[in-house]
DNA sequence: AGAGATAGACAACGTGGTTGACCAAATAGT
DNA sequence: ACTATTTGGTCAACCACGTTGTCTATCTCT
């Protein structure tokens, strides 16, 4: 058995699965043709959601600045998942829509996930996968942020 | 069986359990006199172990560039975790090493992760934590680079 | 000794984040 | 109804972290 399991390893495996599953995620959406998409494309995506929202709100839900939140659309933008559009209701705001390159790649991003999830069914059976996310559900703080982006290094 | 679990929620679980110990380890460290430690820089000691390399050594072991190797370094001698000496048996490189400063970082770090995963035995029970790993063990690619900085965003 | 590989540094750039400042539009308070 | 405040968007400067390309100095191999 694991007697001397080091702590330093829960970190690196689990990094190592999420990592391993958004590497094969993009490989698969690039051979799909979404070539330039990124890890962090598509969790802002998926924020900015099928009604859309303001770059405020994106921030917010994101958690960052609005400004951080701004230059995320701008790219998005000039990748064509998304577009600006004048809200009816403020006038000061613009509205951050999914175009219909945007839909297609959270269907896409959707569908092979759940793929990838049935090939670790395949190799691990479904009583140890279920009971890895249930693990996992019970020790994950609740409401954790998807900010994640520059988390990493910066303060 | 869980038949609705969406494939959307295992990259979730796995980075919000990676997250968590992150966090929890940097909460931690800062209170125990490392305010200034990122996730980076403990990646980066870890791989610049207690013998020391150069920056170009340092890049092949993080994935990286030698010049964003060197870019590392310059801000783990800021924040004294290492510093840089000239090579006895080459006139070219300069060695990095560890500072005592460093060296308690590793240290201090190792232990808490103990500490961390003593805790999920202590809420999930050993059986659950050691499947969870040996789970993982089987899923992730071996030799998975911890180069992941901004593996995130950019290319 | 000369050719090629390698270490390090410099510059320019891209992505993703931060503050601070600013204007225009919405909203709240008297 | 008219100020006062809040809020949305943008600009500018900066930092962290990565990239490629270029350059010099040194090492290594033939």
């Amino acid at each position: 058995m694991s007697a001397v399991t080091s702590g330093y390893e829960l970190p690196l495996l689990l990094f190592g699965g999420f990592r391993a599953l958004i590497d094969r995620l993009h490989e698969e959406l690039a051979r799909q043709g979404h070539v330039d998409a990124r890890p962090a494309h598509g969790f802002a995506l998926q924020a900015i959601g099928t009604t859309g929202v303001t770059a405020a709100e994106l921030g917010r839900r994101l958690g960052v600045s609005k400004q951080a939140a701004g230059k995320t659309v701008d790219r998005l933008v000039r990748l064509g998942y998304v577009e600006r559009a004048a809200s009816e209701v403020d006038g000061r705001a613009k509205v951050v829509r999914l175009t219909s390159f945007g839909v297609d790649l959270l269907a896409r991003s959707a569908a092979i996930f759940d793929e990838l999830r049935a090939e670790w069914v395949a190799t691990l059976g479904i009583e140890r996968v279920d009971s890895l996310e249930s693990a996992l559900r019970a020790v994950v703080p609740p409401g954790l942020r998807v900010d994640s982006f520059g988390w990493f290094g910066a303060d």
